[in-house]
DNA sequence: AAAAATTAATTAATATGTTAACTAAGTTAT
DNA sequence: ATAACTTAGTTAACATATTAATTAATTTTT
């Protein structure tokens, strides 16, 4: 059984994509203090509002360990709340704060020149097609 | 400036896509002891015969202190060879041994099964053009 | 040829990924 | 109502990601 060119293989696609992307946007980011998971998750955050950190997690593609971790010291920095739901004392409730909020409108402009340079030489059809292929594989599950 | 809507932003898109199609090929990495960058890296050995550290790194998508334990590791478990490139003191050569080999050649089948599955679900036309896709989006740089 | 600059790999330090084990709160079954 | 089960979050342990600093070998400058 040949195995599937590495070329060819999804996975390591995925991941080669991701980083020619993130690599300067993460620059960026390390600019500013934080960490691409760290921004990730306040960005998803900022933009539901009110969530739990199951949710979050989710959303924000890191696993519970991880945010129990980010959550942490996001909290330290004044980036967001934490409190136990009073409905149900297993979930804990998270919500972006003032500075938090501060950090993402400083950050986007920055983070939106860079996209919209990889936009305009990748194509912005293709870029298009590109996210709603992804959306798809996802919905695999 | 409204920031793009996380379900539009390609780096978390190309997250969770990876997520999905990683989740069940990693329970049967995990069976065989190995972990998908091990076995990244291991793969792209093989494929590709010789190698050097810094080719290596680059193709298997891994950072180079990354690389230095993972090889320290399949190194110890008899997977590949390591050798100072006698051409050039400061390169290091590497290659799979028997071992290495006998773990893809075991691994492989079950993986094909999983991607096969996917590839079923999705179509694989489309699975044509999203890495024909993802293949662009790497040739940006 | 010796000094300066470059390159490949390693080590160090901190953050996250990953699975497993654990705790606490809530739900279901008897 | 209590025991069994489930669920959310945390902690633990190990592997990897990421940047910075270090070491050793090579190349370029002078």
């Amino acid at each position: 059984m040949q195995p599937i060119k590495t070329d060819r293989a999804l996975p390591l696609a995925l991941l080669r994509a991701r980083e020619t992307v993130m690599s300067p946007i993460r620059k960026v980011l390390q600019a500013h203090d934080v960490t691409d998971q760290q921004w990730r998750v306040l960005r998803v955050l900022h933009e539901n509002g009110l969530m739990d950190a199951k949710e979050l997690a989710k959303s924000a593609c890191v696993l519970a360990p991880s945010l129990t971790r980010i959550i942490k010291h996001l909290e330290q920095s004044n980036m967001l709340t934490r409190r136990v739901d009073v409905k149900d004392g297993r979930r804990i409730l998270l919500q972006a704060l003032p500075l938090g909020t501060q950090l993402i409108e400083s950050v986007t402009p920055e983070v939106q020149v860079i996209y919209q340079g990889l936009s305009d030489k990748y194509g912005a059809q293709k870029m298009s097609d590109l996210l709603d292929l992804l959306h798809d594989v996802v919905e695999l599950n």
